[in-house]
DNA sequence: CTTCAAGTACAACGCACGTTGCACAAAATG
DNA sequence: CATTTTGTGCAACGTGCGTTGTACTTGAAG
């Protein structure tokens, strides 16, 4: 009964092999990174199934014929655009984290501002979380080692960023947590977890004074629960 | 490039039809009925796209030319299921608001009663739900008059019952509230929006425990807005 | 220039699916 | 009973899509 439809299998065959196999640098045309730019649109728009190859192929401005060259299946290059698009976020995110919880002076003021920020959707990502809302969705078509691959590029390595930190502030004094892992999870759910629930209910951009408030919100929540006393 | 795809208009042309044009009343067999349950299972399951008519009438149990004597589209039929379905969680959700908020003694005890009982969820109204994420993640695939009905027969409806109590309640003196509709969408959101996102993110059900504690925490932030100071 | 990998255009295959028409059974209605 | 409504099984049509093979172009590497 699950055997028809489905993501299938072919992960990785093709996938970034010709780069390791030919000393081919990545400079002229670079048809791969047209191809996870164009189906990352694509896909987010349309979801896996609506999204025919042949649009991906014209929206990315190659051949249908070449996607089958790079990524050997539709499954693959739906693999291989989550996993490259769920890195990137996460690099820009802990980037973020750094700056913003690196150094702590006022562990309130500083994590309002962390909140805020964290909390504020950057445009060039909105793809990317339209691509997870569909990734969520139909999580049961989706390939367990594609779902294993995006969550560990993505938001674990992004929690284990946040972990860190946290664990750090925690020993200079400035937290009191046993699971730093736990923490970070929380702190991101407090921070983002509501206005992210609540611009899918309505569909519309939340005003950043809204963003704020529940981020706030959050954020004395989280220190309610964390804070030294 | 949106032409092709997306779930077409057929919307309520046959639907219902048959109940109101012949005086027959709905007994035996109820093909109707089954297919609306059934296809809730199947369009949860797979999504809309990748839930062919004929597996839908399979799980239902009928053949699938009655479903087009029904709902004539397979767009109409999604949209008899998700109406039929968002009214019936709103009508129980309904009712658990009056049980809850129909007598207030102690506002917090009984905000903290009525929050744990929201967040926590009801196993028989899981496809209701997976169905509105798949309904979120396509949104821009689903006929607007869809999803105007949907909205209107299931969270507007619950929303403004929620809203009722919470204005006669604070006019009761235990809420001090301007907007009673704002306050109410608010206050689904702190009680059920975090367990809700969350456990998204896991794939997995969440502890009681885990639950109680994230609506604890929304009913309190709650009160501090809304409480009477 | 020759060579070779990368990309493209095109045609084709097989398949699954939405949808319809039709003939026929079954059940309710009078 | 006869009649009308509902439901079913089946065949069929058209279409869109994933996928592959193949011949051709292009541009860099030697």
């Amino acid at each position: 009964m699950d055997s028809q439809g489905g993501i299938r299998t072919g992960v990785a065959d093709a996938a970034s092999g010709r780069a390791a196999r030919t000393g081919r640098s990545w400079r002229a045309g670079d048809k791969r990174r047209d191809l996870l730019d164009g189906s990352l649109a694509a896909f987010a728009r349309d979801g896996y199934t609506r999204a025919s190859v042949d649009a991906i192929a014209r929206a990315a401005g190659t051949s249908s014929r070449t996607i089958y060259n790079h990524f050997g299946d539709k499954a693959g290059l739906f693999h291989a655009v989550i996993v490259d698009s769920a890195r990137r976020v996460a690099d820009a995110q802990i980037i973020l984290a750094d700056r913003h919880l690196g150094k702590i002076v006022d562990i309130e003021a500083d994590l309002l501002e962390f909140g805020r920020v964290w909390a504020t959707p950057a445009p060039e990502f909105a793809d990317h979380f339209t691509l997870v809302r569909q990734v969520i969705a139909e999580a049961a078509h989706v390939p367990p080692a594609t779902l294993e691959a995006w969550q560990e590029q993505g938001p674990r390595r992004v929690r284990r960023a946040l972990a860190a930190h946290l664990r750090r502030i925690a020993d200079a004094g400035h937290l009191s947590l046993a699971d730093a892992d736990l923490a970070a999870a929380h702190l991101v759910l407090l921070v983002a977890g509501d206005s992210g629930q609540r611009s899918l209910h309505g569909a519309v951009a939340l005003e950043p004074a809204e963003i704020h408030a529940t981020s706030d919100a959050g954020v004395r929540v989280f220190l309610h629960g964390y804070g030294v006393r």
